[in-house]
DNA sequence: TTGAAAGCGCTAACAA
DNA sequence: TTGTTAGCGCTTTCAA
């Protein structure tokens, strides 16, 4: 296998100037890289991570953390994030950080803390402020994606507000008595997301002038067969049922349509529901939804950690006087109202005709940018 | 941050004694080991794995290409594999070969193919027979799931024996005009798992002395959405139409359980549904199904790459005498039959209540292994 | 703009 | 069983 040295002496040149020209730091005349890269090209020459990492002290490789891949939102981020970097000439090697205890500090020390890689990403998983610390620290750069992490820059979509929309959307339609799907306390731990949204909501209804009622609260683990139990409970009893419901995602809220059909339940003539989220099968079953997108917020946060690093590498040891006290980035998501068929005033009155729930093709989206 | 030479300095032995002790390579007293692990903790020492790549021509990562991550198989897989090489102190690193050629031909030689990975593990995405064969001379074992790749082991279902086993089942509930909802041409292009699903429900068919019906046959995109569409097709004429139906993917098998909902069939009693793959939605549906495991079959994708660089180290550059002449292995990967809700026997009169299609809590699962 | 040469932090012959 | 030492293949000073 060619190595720097061959392509040096094909070229004529030694072989530091080869690195300068391959790599593009440092000064090289256009004749000198015009014949390097074709010397390169017809060896078939490409550098070894492992040397170039070694000598540079840059692995080329950024870490992924996730607490599972069983997830639409979890593997949507880490596909953006992975095009991103592929882009740019980065890998991206990827952790499951599940674990307990144990394990888990074996993975951190083993292979984040090492140079394995040159920053870390973390996808919906709470890394412990020591763990950030330590990260930081030995100068890697840290970004969260769908929570907050301290010292590290953050993607996400600001869930009060995405909540509020999403409620004020039924509230526009006419709705007054609207439930909420919300996250039970277990999902709650890391992020807060359950219970940012269901302020949101909250918040909503009270800038509308109504109560929240606590009767129309109830909460679900994010699955749809979660958001079915749930609905099945809430919606059992007739007399004074919700006439919309705001789950706090789209798989819950899909739980929803089914439970509402199988109590015979007519949507949205009997029951409007809007989830949260763009999950793909809510187009399927025409339900409306504020989307956000995972894969644009993975492409971001890789973004910001190449931005980062470059930065670090363009003043080496000097810190960046632009990066004095300059918070690290949190950038907020986009998110967008998309209404579908799941959605519309209630009592529209009888002759209304029962929503072709599964239709495969439903109307046309509207999207509401916010 | 402690290097190697604290550590020896701390323990009193040389470093080449400190590598030995910690990798596990070459002999070491039990005394001096202890000292070493003693020294290397107290001083949080952790080898710098691109130095040790360098050094020892390997890197402890594997690659894995992937066509993309949306779909619950893929991910399994990865999930799967990634623990097994963790708990082995080896990395994952995610490839998405997706793109067109030149994208995907980048990826290949200057990630693939130079000393970042020390094997490959494909997971349904066909790697061209010279991408193969250029891994393996450079020596890196390359492992394909859900599809054989010459040259390569292989980890996979016996996708004939699959479908024979769910259209047997439906055969023996006493099913005559059964249908399938198979995969269409573009999903066939790499590994034929639809052609071969289809021949297995032919040869089933076959062997009870029933005719195959062209009529019976439609495809779908193995999506919710696209069994819907196909099911809904294939279900509306109410004359001659299937007693039952056996969909080449679990997605699909939805969709049609949701199409018969919608087109006013109980299921199983109007028609019964079977799929294959274990999705996890299956069981809320009540899916009878042909499940397989594929964290499990990444797991053993894993193991057999280990085990070959294991060997490969073991004997050096003098080939393992028992690796002449022997094929790379090819793993059957285990498939069992899961009777849900969604499978009867066809007219089981009209007194038969209707399948509580949504029901949460199906009748506990009956598996047979095959 | 280029070249010479000193490492980067380990591993693995080889010798003892 | 242990130590000495020569690389692994690059990058990056430093000097020209």
């Amino acid at each position: 296998m060619a190595g720097i040295a061959d392509v040096a002496r094909l070229a004529g040149v030694s072989t530091a100037t080869v690195s300068r020209a391959l790599s593009g730091n440092g000064p090289v005349s256009a004749g000198t890289r015009g014949r390097v890269a074709e010397a390169a090209a017809s060896l078939g020459y490409v550098v070894s991570s492992d040397a170039s990492s070694l000598a540079s002290g840059r692995t080329r490789n950024i870490g992924a953390v996730v607490p599972h891949l069983s997830r639409w939102f979890f593997t949507s981020v880490i596909e953006g994030a992975e095009r991103a970097l592929l882009r740019r000439g980065y890998d991206l090697t990827l952790y499951n950080l599940s674990g307990d205890g144990e394990e888990r500090r074996r993975v951190f020390e083993h292979h984040l803390l090492r140079n394995r890689v040159d920053a870390v990403i973390a996808v919906s998983l709470k890394l412990t402020d020591d763990e950030v610390g330590r990260l930081l620290a030995i100068g890697k750069p840290v970004a969260g994606v769908g929570g907050p992490l301290t010292g590290a820059s953050t993607v996400q979509i600001d869930d009060v507000a995405v909540a509020r929309l999403a409620t004020e959307h039924l509230l526009q339609l006419g709705h007054r008595r609207i439930a909420h799907l919300g996250g039970s306390r277990e999902y709650d731990l890391d992020f807060h997301i359950p219970t940012n949204r269901r302020h949101g909501y909250a918040a909503a209804l009270h800038a509308a002038g109504l109560e929240s009622d606590p009767a129309l609260q109830v909460s679900g683990d994010f699955t749809i067969p979660g958001g079915y139990a749930a609905a099945t409970e809430l919606l059992r009893s007739a007399h004074d049922r919700p006439t919309a419901v705001f789950a706090a995602s789209d798989e819950m809220a899909i739980g929803v349509l089914i439970a509402a059909r199988d109590l015979g339940l007519s949507v949205p003539r009997d029951l409007a529901v809007i989830g949260v989220d763009g999950h793909p099968l809510g187009e399927f079953f025409g339900l409306s939804t504020v989307a956000q997108h995972p894969e644009r917020q993975g492409g971001q946060a890789a973004e910001l950690l190449l931005s980062t690093i470059e930065r670090r590498r363009r003043w080496r040891d000097e810190p960046d006087p632009r990066e004095q006290d300059q918070r690290p980035p949190a950038v907020e998501a986009a998110a967008e109202l998309i209404v579908r068929a799941s959605t519309a005033g209630p009592a529209a009155g009888a002759a209304a005709s029962a929503l072709p729930l599964f239709s495969p093709t439903p109307s046309p989206d509207t999207a509401n940018e916010r």
